[in-house]
DNA sequence: TGTACATCAGTGAACGCGCGTTCACTGATGTAC
DNA sequence: TGTACATCAGTGAACGCGCGTTCACTGATGTAC
């Protein structure tokens, strides 16, 4: 009963809000994004199907807001993989676990992942999806300088390298998930694949 | 009146199964996959919806079938732009041309490009998708070999080599249909782009 | 402390939409005699 | 050449489905007095 009073007080009056974003990334990683539909998240939260209307515009509206997470919680993985690793001699290290983490979340969520690119035409105007995107792409870009200042390429434009790494990266999480990477390529392991990659530079 | 009864003939009794994966196509190619539907596809064809059903099972058969025209298209102009190219004195040469040419088919032709891989998962059941698939796949392993005894990263893995080549050019495709590559890059072109994926090689 | 009022998140019925699928039908074509 | 029949691609009405959206409503909460 306490529970339920608790749920009613102003600070949980934007919960709602929340937890249709929280069911949204549940559906994306079980169902898939076919299945993210506004009433499907409205089912997800226990709620009728009108009431996502009083937190988004629209399905697109949510959806922004479900690839700004998906923007964050990839640039943190990211970066913790980044900071785990201990400083060695190749200046490319950090480019390739960042390499590996871009993939293997891909490839752990790829409901969101699939989300995140499809959505990144769109919705410019969402203030936190334009925020989380460029923080991602900073925080990238910065390794590669990072390398370059350590003698790899040094005179190569680092938007020029970080942006051709991270097709590479985007080319084989996206061939991986959907299979073709694999049927083309039986015998290779995802961290062949990788080394393959990453290999070309 | 003559055409009417042409096109009644035995010679055009499986003349809709072609016309329909024809208006598929240019579904794709105008509305984009999202509207591609049995309906629509009976729509722009001139036929009833219940017609479809008499050549394709569902919509995922329909796919299947352009699927593999993409595939067979594809792998068509690449071949005619590799076979265009002056043999140079660089073995990479003829795989940045057909890297080149992957890139602009998909961005030439977005929606079949979409289509194409996310239906490579399924199916595998149809024939004609299978076999175009491998023999899209054969080619450019080819043209890797070919360089590779011209004395390019002759020890490699060609597989992996061709695989990994593969993921770049089809990254980049990604990125750049979806407007991310540019945003990320605001003042690269795409012959750029495509030099700089090529460079990392 | 108590009462009246405004606000507003969530309800649930209703609407129209396009979809895939089914099925009795029709009519042109090809075949057997 | 003509007639009867079988085949079968395409028709179009009908069904059920889930979707997004609207809107009058309700009831809990916060505020003014």
């Amino acid at each position: 009963m306490e529970t339920e009073l608790i749920s009613q007080t102003p600070a949980n009056q934007g919960g709602l809000r929340a937890k249709l974003v929280s069911v949204a990334l549940d559906i994306l990683e079980t169902q898939g994004i076919d299945a993210l539909t506004l009433r499907a998240v409205a089912r997800g939260a226990g709620v009728s199907h009108g009431a996502p209307a009083r937190h988004f515009e629209n399905l697109d509206d949510l959806k922004a807001e479900v690839a700004a997470v998906g923007y964050r919680t990839v640039a943190t993985e990211i970066a913790a993989a980044v900071s785990r690793t201990s400083q060695g001699s190749d200046p490319r290290e950090p480019l390739a676990t960042a390499t590996r983490a871009y993939v293997n979340y891909a490839l752990k969520h790829p409901g969101l992942f699939s989300l995140v690119i499809r959505t990144s035409t769109l919705d410019l105007n969402n203030e936190a999806l334009r925020h989380e995107r460029r923080s991602a792409s900073d925080r990238f870009l910065w390794l590669v300088r990072q390398a370059q200042a350590e003698g790899w390429k040094p005179n190569a434009d680092p938007n020029l390298l970080a942006s051709s790494l991270w097709a590479s990266a985007h080319g084989l999480a996206t061939l991986w998930l959907h299979g073709a990477y694999q049927h083309a390529n039986p015998d290779t392991t995802l961290e062949e694949a990788i080394a393959g990659i990453l290999e070309l530079n």
